[in-house]
RNA sequence: GGAGAGAUGGCAGAGUGGUCGAUUGCGGCAGUCUUGAAAACUGUUGAUGUGAAAGCAUCCGGGGGUUCGAAUCCCUCUCUCUCCGCCA
């Protein structure tokens, strides 16, 4: 959510940054700015009501105790109409600031200046490739037929047991999803971050904290006796356990990382390109969450990026790294680098991560501040990413490694898988 | 699930209808003292909105009500604790 102060104060730049999502907010803006103009003035008119009928309800105090009690009686009424004066302007401010609310949720985080043009994928910006394809010839097979050959994931007896899109995975299978966890769990603790294990379900405040609600309700699954969602990404939890704190100054940054499973509706999504472990209703994921001071969120943007890197980089993966469009990037970010996967017998590019800044986007909503050296509240800067996301990285993995004896296991792994092939 | 108690500032903990944004202690910050530190002493120390500022307004778990006036009374919701039951 957008300060409405920065609207006010830059609301040119705004407009003009913000038409890289292709799209004109001028109007929502300028209404924003009108509903404040009205808020405030409503605000005022009821503090100076309020202050009115405070200064009269002492008098009415003083002449009890004085014993004055007609001169009491006869200032009630005065009070009485004053409160419902008070009622009405409060009514109006309630509703300018509920309207003003709904429009703010409209309008997404205003893109940084290096943010590419552009509408679809294709207008994204490569800036980083490691790497190189795999070789694997002609008898190379997808990652759907290797998991079934060398019996790693199930996916019928999911559907089974649960539905489509929730796999088991088995024997070496599960293993390897072990391995990677405590892999990319270490890698990100030995970068500085914290480890969590927070909650799997998240309260309605703490979606609507990270701005899954109100809009994106569709997206997760809701329990609904108990009223609660479960996560789409330890994004949620760990961002939220910053809601409504204020922070010293040499606190920040605050690093933390988790291991948790995602749970994703994925509504209307499911189609071509989604089989096998391209796309699944639970996964995977360890994420990191940096909360940071404002000025220097760029810098830690680009040491997460590097982080990512070096994970992929000891997995021996081809990858690339994409600085997003306008068009392509997230409601919430004001940056974001995503990361693909060579998939080495899909011959395609999967995405296995996606590391962004949202400057004060989520922090306006969270509440989340730090007292700066003048002693001032300020809101942070949070950034997220993920360190990584599992199916896909599994995918390429298995393509890119099959080999006619098995599946070769990259030599960062095999501490944690304890073998060095997959064999049948 | 049954019975009871409670929710106050970073923490602990007073406050049961009027000058209470809230006594006090701890913690934090600044100062005095000291070569320095500790101790002691003194002062200071919540958030939000508005405003150039002074100030004004709002906030004592959330929402609603009674009253001229509510942290204090009433209703309701949520959460926490204790005992019992169940249980990985």
């Amino acid at each position: 959510m957008l300060q409405v102060s920065q609207l006010r104060e830059n609301r040119d730049s705004i407009i003009a940054a913000l038409a890289k999502r292709n799209k004109d907010f001028s109007q929502q803006i300028d209404e924003i700015i009108r509903l404040d103009e009205i808020r405030r003035k409503s605000q005022n008119d009821l503090d100076n009501n309020l202050a009115e009928a405070n200064k009269l309800s002492k008098e009415i105090g003083d002449f009890f105790k004085s014993g004055k009690k007609e001169q009491a009686e006869a200032a009630k009424p005065r009070v009485a109409a004053l409160k419902e004066t008070a009622k009405e302007l409060e009514q109006t401010l309630q509703q300018t600031e509920d309207a003003q609310k709904q429009l703010l949720y409209t309008i997404p985080n205003v893109p940084n200046d290096i943010v590419p043009n552009g509408k679809v994928a294709e207008d994204n910006q490569e800036v980083y490739i490691w790497g190189k394809m795999p070789q694997l010839g002609e008898h190379k097979k997808p990652h759907w037929e290797l998991i079934e050959e060398y019996d790693l994931i199930d996916f019928e007896l999911g559907t089974k047991i649960t539905g489509a899109g929730f796999p088991v995975y088995k024997g070496a299978g599960a293993k390897l999803q072990r391995a990677l966890i405590n892999f990319f769990l270490d890698e990100a603790t030995k970068a500085g971050y914290r480890e969590f294990q927070p909650p799997l379900m998240v309260n309605e405040a703490s979606g609507f904290g990270t701005g899954q609600l109100p809009d994106k309700e569709g997206q997760m699954y809701h329990v609904g006796v108990d009223d609660l969602y479960l996560i789409p990404t330890a994004e949620v939890p760990l961002t939220n356990l910053y809601r409504d704190v204020i922070l010293k100054e040499e606190q920040l940054p605050v690093k933390m990382t988790g291991y948790t499973p995602c749970f994703r509706r994925e509504a209307g999504s499911w189609g071509a390109h989604v089989r096998g472990l391209n796309r699944l209703h639970q996964f995977d994921k360890v994420e990191i969450v940096q909360l940071v001071h404002p000025e220097k969120s760029y810098g830690i943007l680009d040491e997460m990026v590097e982080h990512v890197k070096g994970i992929l980089e000891k997995l021996e993966l081809h990858f690339r790294v994409i600085r997003l469009c306008g068009g392509d990037m997230g409601f919430t970010s004001a940056l974001t680098y995503d990361f693909e996967a060579w998939s080495g017998a899909q011959e395609r590019w999967l995405e296995v991560s996606s590391t962004s800044n949202f400057e004060t986007f989520q922090a306006n909503r969270l509440k989340c501040r730090f007292k700066n050296s003048e002693g001032k509240t300020q809101l942070v800067h949070t950034l997220n990413g993920s360190a990584l996301a599992l199916p896909r990285i599994v995918a390429s993995l298995l393509e890119n490694n099959q080999t006619p004896e098995g599946i070769r296991i990259p030599a960062a792994l095999v501490p944690y898988t304890g073998f060095d092939m997959i064999r049948k």
